[in-house]
RNA sequence: GGGCGUUUAGCUCAGUUGGUAGAGCGCUUCGUUUACACCGAAGAUGCCGGGAGUUCGAGUCUCUCAACGCCCACCA
């Protein structure tokens, strides 16, 4: 066999096995399989996008599920595929225009919808690509697009069913506007942060009679929108002013004063301005008394160029126009006084612009009546999110959701089907676009020049992706609904809840059981990742310099059940390298190590005791393993890994298997456990790391799967194997360990190098210890380094001088030390270890003395503190000759 | 204004039927014994945020306070 190299190189291997698998077709999902489906589609990452540290978490752990699914025998599919962005795809090709001196406008609509598809064409297979990096075996052949021609046509017949449902409507409202992006942006687009703003307090005069009325407001800009002031009728302040007239300064226009029981008397002046058109409040008190709302600004921010809009702020933007007008009240003292003012301002997620509210005329979604079965979802268990205080987050928002506005400006996303007759106004709303006017048989057609909001396309990813609205699609009959959803709790709004919805109006099931939340990754700090901030960590990075698998085992081991933030740093990856590299070594120990083998199975009939332990202990990891997967304990699974192959595995079977081998009459069978319980450790990590695993597998010699030997992927999973369980071996070699540890502490304290042999004599207090120890000399002598050990069947009276003791559970062992003894060590040594003993034999007497614990306690509890109590006694016992014989 | 999360070893964090605390990193001391220095061996380190309660017994359950973080809500 050829030399395998001392450290594992993750780039020698990762590629040609990720190539491997995809060749082999293994990661195609097949529709008509009679096996059982399990689904999982990805959360589209945006087509704009590179892999991020959070797309690397999130890969994973869909990968580890669909990984281990496939070796549990079901047939699966993971689908991929990207989101076409709105917004976010739009900013990137203007930005793009704009280097070259362009606008949008210069390439008209359908130029730069051209230019737009070959950008995202261009940039769709990018960040998939990476995610191969990571080893996802998804079914690329089944790739998906929001946009595509199956993804439009799902959103297409969406929109006019629900639209014939009656649960789409057109109208004006107020929205969210963001004046850079030029569009409606949906509530939940929109962030709001405290912000320190002033607050100001302006006097509008009455019309033909001296006085004013003071009103605060921390927009001056949108006075000349006012329809009218308001006062709360309780507030007898203003009660003589209600129904005066008063006169916006500089404009001169002349509004009412009105009563409105919505006006809080204790807030600013108690006189508050009403500005229907920029303010939701201001919009829905002018409703209710009638006024027509009066625009002032235009859609980019600016002040418009109308005859409400003095000469003096004309054109300037909305800032520029607040510092013009605060300067011109002060001047002619309308401005009676200025306080600072903190309250929270709406943002664009998208470029962090203030929004602005906008009175237009938009599409929405009538959300409440298809909220009903996404709510009940969750009492019937057809929806459970993991960890479940999601859930609770999930229906609050539910409970109050609130209309959905769906339409952009924009011109990259799904065109809303909706089409105008140019010549009698009749609007139609259909899947393709009406020859003539239903109406007037006009032919004189438009289409609503409006888009989609993105996350209405991705509402419908998990059916729109399947097939649907063809049911009878195989993809949709295997695969719908799709088993689990895995994603973090940033989009549960926008994207999870929204899925609930359209899934349940349009397939009547949820579109997934699970929802699996976990944590946002941040950095050391624990501040969110950006590119802005500088602090992020490059997946592709850290898979060059650590290995996509190190990667893998790292983030999965930092998962936590409750869904914390993971803070990442550079260094944390050297977890996973290491034990990666641990991995390669003990398996190149094995490898090394099987000259002579033969294919058979263990003969289970010749087990040493250690082999029964190892077959004990990998049952108990293969048992914990599935537990913890089927209940996406994700960390747990790793560290039960890692714990089992380094801490077991390696630091002790395969140092026990160093002296088996010597053994002729146990050679043989030691090569085979050693080669059984590192071919079925590499299929209980092979979903965690998948690279590593496979490299290793496929050189262990001997190891067939069905139909020969393919692919570590492909094989079974392993299963709980009951017969394994061997408590009585876990016992003796537990015990083994035990002295071997305090024989290595006594060499560590009396500074015996290794290459000095020690004598050892066991005095045993039992036939069970008698028979234990026995067994296990054999191990005792190399691990320990012990050369004679004698046996005595009882305990001494008094200890052998010069030598140093320890008590293994009742029994003693005797390190006689001749010559080597240094005395006081050896004295302070036990009486430390006496303190201890006596402190915890304090606490647990305190215990046993009250009556109320005998009483209440459960008897196990009660057997297993007496026991201890006595073990401690016993030990102190030993202890205390010892130290008198030592003093002596 | 409501809700949620966090507070455990120097650092990052585990710890689900309540039985006197664990890991990784870091630290100390040994060590190249034929898988591995991305290693091995031995070791030190904790009033489990403060207070109160339930209980024989609380890191774990209840209440309360504090600090930090996040989410939601129409504060002109």
């Amino acid at each position: 066999m050829e030399e395998l190299e001392k450290t594992y190189n993750p780039k020698k291997t990762e590629e040609k096995i990720y190539d491997y698998w995809e060749k082999n077709g293994f990661f195609k999902a097949d529709a008509h399989s009679d096996k059982p489906s399990f689904s999982l589609v990805i959360p589209p990452p945006n087509v704009t996008g590179v892999l991020h540290m959070g797309h690397a978490l999130d890969g994973t752990l869909q990968d580890i599920l669909i990984r281990y699914k496939r070796m549990k025998g079901f047939e699966t599919l993971w689908l991929p595929g990207t989101d076409h962005a709105g917004i976010a795809t739009q900013n990137v090709v203007e930005k793009k225009l704009k280097k070259e001196g362009l606008t949008r406008n210069d390439l008209g609509r359908e130029k730069f919808e051209e230019t737009t598809w070959e950008w995202a064409n261009e940039h769709r297979s990018r960040i998939l690509n990476q995610f191969k990096r990571l080893g996802a075996s998804f079914d690329l052949s089944r790739e998906r697009f929001t946009l595509d021609e199956g993804c439009s046509r799902a959103v297409k017949e969406v929109f006019v069913k629900l639209y014939n449902d009656g649960l789409i409507y057109k109208g004006k409202y107020i929205v969210n506007w963001c004046p850079r992006c030029m569009s409606a942006i949906s509530d939940i687009e929109t962030e709001y942060l405290e912000e320190k703003g002033h607050l100001w307090e302006i006097a509008y005069p009455f019309k033909n009679e001296f006085g004013a009325i003071v009103i605060a407001t921390t927009r001056p800009e949108t006075m000349f929108g006012d329809v009218a002031i308001a006062v709360n009728p309780d507030d007898n302040r203003f009660s003589h002013m209600i129904g005066k007239t008063a006169v916006i300064p500089v404009s001169g226009r002349e509004i009412p004063i009105i009563a409105d029981e919505d006006v809080e008397i204790g807030f600013g002046t108690g006189a508050l301005k009403i500005t229907p058109a920029h303010d939701p409040n201001d919009y829905e008190i002018g409703k209710k008394h009638g006024f027509v709302p009066i625009w002032i600004m235009d859609e980019d921010g600016n002040m418009s160029n109308n005859a409400y809009v003095p000469m003096e702020v004309k054109g300037l933007n909305r800032y520029e126009a607040r510092e013009k007008i605060l300067e011109i009240l002060k001047l002619r003292g309308q401005l009676v006084r200025a306080r600072d003012h903190e309250h929270s301002v709406g943002h664009c997620q998208r470029c962090n612009s203030t929004i602005e509210p906008y009175l237009s005329e938009q599409w929405f979604v009538r959300m409440q009546p298809l909220a009903e079965k996404p709510i009940s979802a969750i009492s019937k268990h057809e929806l459970n999110f993991v960890p479940e205080r999601w859930a609770k987050i999930y229906l609050d928002w539910m409970a109050n959701v609130r209309d959905w506005c769906i339409s952009r400006q924009l011109w990259w996303g799904h065109r809303i089907p909706a089409y105008y007759c140019a010549d009698c106004e009749e609007m139609m709303v259909a899947v393709e676009q009406p020859e003539k006017c239903t109406k007037c048989q006009g032919s004189n057609i438009n289409q609503d020049p409006d888009v989609l909001d993105t996350w209405f396309s991705s509402a419908l990813w998990p059916f729109s992706t399947m097939g649907w609205p063809d049911r009878q699609s195989p993809d949709f009959k295997k695969f719908y609904p799709t088993d689990t959803l895995v994603t973090g709790f940033d989009i549960i709004f926008f994207w999870v809840a929204r899925m609930v919805v359209m899934g349940y109006r349009f397939t009547d099931e949820s579109p997934f059981k699970h929802v699996y939340i976990h944590g946002l990754i941040r950095d050391e700090k624990g501040q969110k990742m950006s590119k802005s901030k500088g602090n992020t960590i490059d997946p592709v990075e850290i898979i060059e310099k650590y290995g996509s698998d190190a990667m893998r085992f790292t983030l999965t081991s930092l998962v936590t059940y409750g869904g914390q933030d993971i803070k990442l740093s550079d260094e944390r990856f050297e977890y996973g390298r290491n034990f990666a590299n641990k991995i390669w070594n003990a398996s190149r120990f094995v490898l090394m190590n099987l000259e002579g083998c033969d294919d058979h199975m263990i003969d289970m009939s010749a087990l040493t005791v250690a082999d029964s332990w190892i077959l004990h202990e990998y049952s108990e990891v293969s048992r914990l393993v599935n537990e913890n997967l089927e209940n996406f304990r994700f960390g747990e699974c790793a560290h039960i890994l890692y714990e089992f192959f380094w801490n077991v595995y390696c630091d002790w079977y395969v140092e026990i298997a160093k002296i088996q081998l010597q053994k002729p009459q146990m050679k043989l069978n030691t090569q085979r456990i050693l080669r059984l319980v590192l071919e079925r450790t590499l299929r209980l990590m092979h979903p965690i790391i998948p690279h590593i695993t496979e490299e290793i597998w496929q050189l262990i010699p001997g190891i067939t799967c069905k139909g020969g030997k393919a692919s570590l992927m492909i094989t079974e999973f392993p299963e709980y194997d009951p017969s394994l369980k061997n408590e009585e071996a876990d016992r003796k070699i537990n015990k083994a360990i035990e002295i071997v540890k305090s024989l290595r502490n006594i060499r560590q304290s009396f500074d015996i190098p290794v290459s000095e042999n020690i004598n050892i004599k066991i005095f045993c207090a039992n036939m069970e210890d008698r028979e234990d120890f026995e067994l296990s000399k054999f191990y005792i002598h190399s691990l320990a380094k012990v050369d004679r050990i004698a046996m005595e069947y009882s305990i001494p009276s008094e200890v052998p001088p010069r030598s140093a003791t320890v008590m293994v559970g009742k029994s003693l062992i005797v390190v006689s030390l001749e010559g080597l003894i240094d005395l006081n060590k050896e004295i302070s040594r036990q009486t430390k270890k006496l303190e201890t003993l006596e402190k915890e034999k304090k606490g647990l007497q305190s215990r046993m003395d009250s009556p109320r614990f005998l009483e209440s306690a459960p008897k196990e509890v009660i057997v297993k503190t007496r026991e201890r109590i006595s073990e401690i006694d016993e030990q102190s016992e030993s202890i205390k000759t010892l130290l008198k014989s030592l003093e002596s």
